[in-house]
DNA sequence: GCCGTTTTCGGCCCGACTGTTTTCAGTCG
């Protein structure tokens, strides 16, 4: 297209962090010692969730600090941040057939077989293990059988069928339905969700449940024997794990009554935040498992009871740390803060006392605005903002402000009816003590041409504005960027909805200069909006994080598009919980009458806020 | 490969389940 040479893009951080989980996995696959591979895996993940573009860093020639990365994975680093190739990577792949490396997703299969049936048949690829298995090659290597092969089999298929990440909403029927199957095996006192599902992750991938018993024996027959159990992984005396018809795998493990503590910590945490955990029992002379705390003198073998809790307080407190709350137990500095007691003191969904964006049947909603109202009130909420989308996003039927206006006229007849039912003592069950009134606001689309699309006075003549774009999303950064810092100028718009545009496993994040970003919305107290629906859950926990370090507001919204779907707020108070909200940071958690004026007072809010507001943490 | 006011070298979290070479290595969470 331009006749200059430009310089390649910078990957992503998403690049970086799979070029090193490749070499993590390369590096198993030769059999390097296991911490070769855990550094780079660690070193994966901290990239990953890196709220700075850390090629970007590079570039600039600032070697930011990253946990777990020393002076090797910075250079591979930087070498990928200025050249977009990594010649150790390079070297791996020519020496290990890249087609190996999927052999490791294949339950029961890890490093050593991936590379036995390699060096032994030739294998370099899922294609030529399937054949391997069906021909019978495997069973004449020594170590492995007819058996190997029927389970090489079945967990080719399961792969085949496996379709991906369960998003959080279906995960969660599904674990509520567990939880009540399973509580019925004999013995069963209670059953507890765990692993990410708890620490409430944007997607889970497999379910993991503990279950308090006096009978676990009856507990795993229980799991194995559900309706809906395609193939059992593992029965053991302790534990059982199956996969479900729909692909999804649950593990189940039993708890002896009350000694849940460890166990839940155990069966929660990240992987890192664990190891972080038993590093400090070990430093302490304990040694940390599920099965609670052990002295580390006691002899091996000798059988030295654990130490068990009832609840996972007690047991954070056996190692002088406050409860860490799930969705914090990533690793990503909660101990450090735990220990120096400026741990945060999360947002919860009670917290929030109304809903700043949802859209009704006159665009692309499917339930009548006086429903969508009625279902809002029911729930107890003390305002929702009707935000119909605008004009120029035809796909959603946008109105104009010739329909705004009589959407006002609805919007003030079902306030009047509310009023008098409230002064009646005529509320339905469900209802907030304040009183329910609808506010009539827009989705206020931010047009390709960078144009907001209504005029001044009559985004004036709205309650609160929510601006978002949904089209040119591919154009550059520095368009992007300035198409969204103009709504966010604007003095009349009050949120920007869904900031980062994407959909979780389908579309990534637009490519914005998020700094900028967020130093206008922090600048003009223009709210950031943490969208609930499972489908967006945006902004992401990271950008969250850092969304509030750099000072600004933000809106936990359903976006519903049917009543139902005002539960969505649920999801995105997990969202903002990991990403370390307080209540004080969102909006939403105001009062009627002070996010009214809140809305009302935006052109002058940036004084305000710059002379009242305490810092971002 | 990373990391350290107890260490710049020597550690690095822990247990269950499975299959097989039957005493333990491999895999997994």
């Amino acid at each position: 297209m331009t006749a200059n040479p430009r310089p390649s893009p910078a990957p992503t951080n998403g690049q970086l962090a799979a070029a090193l989980e490749e070499v993590g996995d390369l590096l198993e696959l030769r059999g390097e010692v296991v911490y070769k591979t855990v550094a780079y895996r660690r070193a994966a993940e901290a990239v990953a969730h890196s709220p700075i573009a850390i090629a970007d860093a590079y570039r600039s020639g600032d070697r930011p600090r990253i946990e777990g990365v020393g002076q090797t994975i910075a250079d591979a680093l930087a070498e990928m941040s200025t050249t977009g190739r990594l010649e150790r990577l390079e070297r791996l792949r020519d020496e290990i057939p890249p087609g190996l490396r999927d052999l490791l997703a294949i339950s029961g299969i890890g490093p050593k077989t991936a590379r036995l049936v390699h060096e032994e048949l030739g294998v370099a690829s899922i294609d030529d293990l399937r054949r391997a298995a069906e021909t019978g090659a495997i069973r004449s290597v020594r170590g492995l059988s007819e058996r190997t092969e029927r389970s090489i089999l079945a967990g080719i298929a399961a792969l085949a069928r496996r379709t991906g990440r369960l998003k959080v909403d279906v995960a969660e029927a599904l674990v509520e339905r567990l939880i009540v199957d399973l509580g019925a095996a004999p013995g069963a006192i209670r059953v507890m969700a765990a692993g990410s599902f708890r620490r409430h992750r944007e997607t889970i991938g497999d379910l993991d449940l503990l279950i308090e018993t006096t009978d676990p024996q009856a507990a795993v027959r229980c799991l194995v024997d559900l309706p809906d159990v395609e193939s059992v992984i593992a029965a053991g005396e302790r534990r059982g794990s199956v996969r479900l018809a729909s692909g999804v795998q649950v593990d189940l493990m039993t708890v002896p009554p009350g000694c849940a503590g460890t166990y839940l910590i155990h069966f929660t945490g990240s992987t890192e935040h664990n190891v972080r955990l038993r590093g400090r029992a070990r430093d302490r002379g304990w040694s940390l498992s599920e099965l609670g705390y052990v002295p580390l003198d006691a002899a091996k073998g000798s059988a030295a009871e654990p130490l068990t809790f009832v609840t996972e307080a007690e047991a954070f407190r056996f190692l002088d740390l406050p409860s860490i709350e799930p969705e914090l137990r990533e690793d990503r500095g909660e101990i450090e803060a735990a220990l120096e007691g400026r741990l945060p003191h999360l947002v919860e969904l009670a917290d929030l006392r109304g809903d700043l964006h949802c859209h009704s049947e006159w665009t692309d909603g499917i339930d009548p605005i006086e429903a969508m109202a009625e279902a809002a009130r029911r729930r107890g909420h003390s305002y929702l903002v009707l935000t119909d989308h605008t004009l120029s996003l035809g796909v959603a039927r946008g109105l104009d402000p010739a329909r705004f206006a009589e959407q006002r006229a609805i919007v003030d007849r079902l306030n009047e009816r509310f009023v008098a039912e409230e002064a009646a003592g005529n509320v339905p069950p469900g209802s907030g003590p304040d009183g329910f009134r609808l506010l009539h606001g827009c989705e206020l689309e931010i047009r390709g041409d960078g144009e907001l699309d209504l005029a001044d006075e009559v985004l004036a003549t709205f309650d609160l504005v929510v601006a978002s774009l949904h089209v040119g999303r591919r154009q550059p950064r520095a368009r992007l960027t300035e198409r969204v810092v103009t709504a966010i100028g604007s003095p009349h718009v009050d949120v920007i909805a869904h900031p980062a545009g994407r959909k979780i496993d389908q579309r990534d994040d637009l490519d914005l200069d998020w700094d900028r970003l967020y130093e206008a919305a922090a600048r003009t107290g223009t709210a950031l909006e943490v969208n609930g629906s499972p489908d967006r859950l945006d902004l992401s926990d990271e950008r969250i994080r850092a969304a509030v370090a750099a000072g600004c507001l933000l809106a936990i919204d359903s976006d519903a598009h049917r009543t139902v779907e005002l539960d969505y707020q649920r999801h995105g108070v997990w969202q903002a919980r990991r990403g370390w909200v307080e209540r004080g940071s969102v909006v939403n958690t105001l009062s009627r009458e002070d996010l009214l004026a809140w809305a009302a007072g935006k052109p002058d809010r940036a004084a305000r806020m710059g002379s009242t507001r305490e810092g971002g943490r």
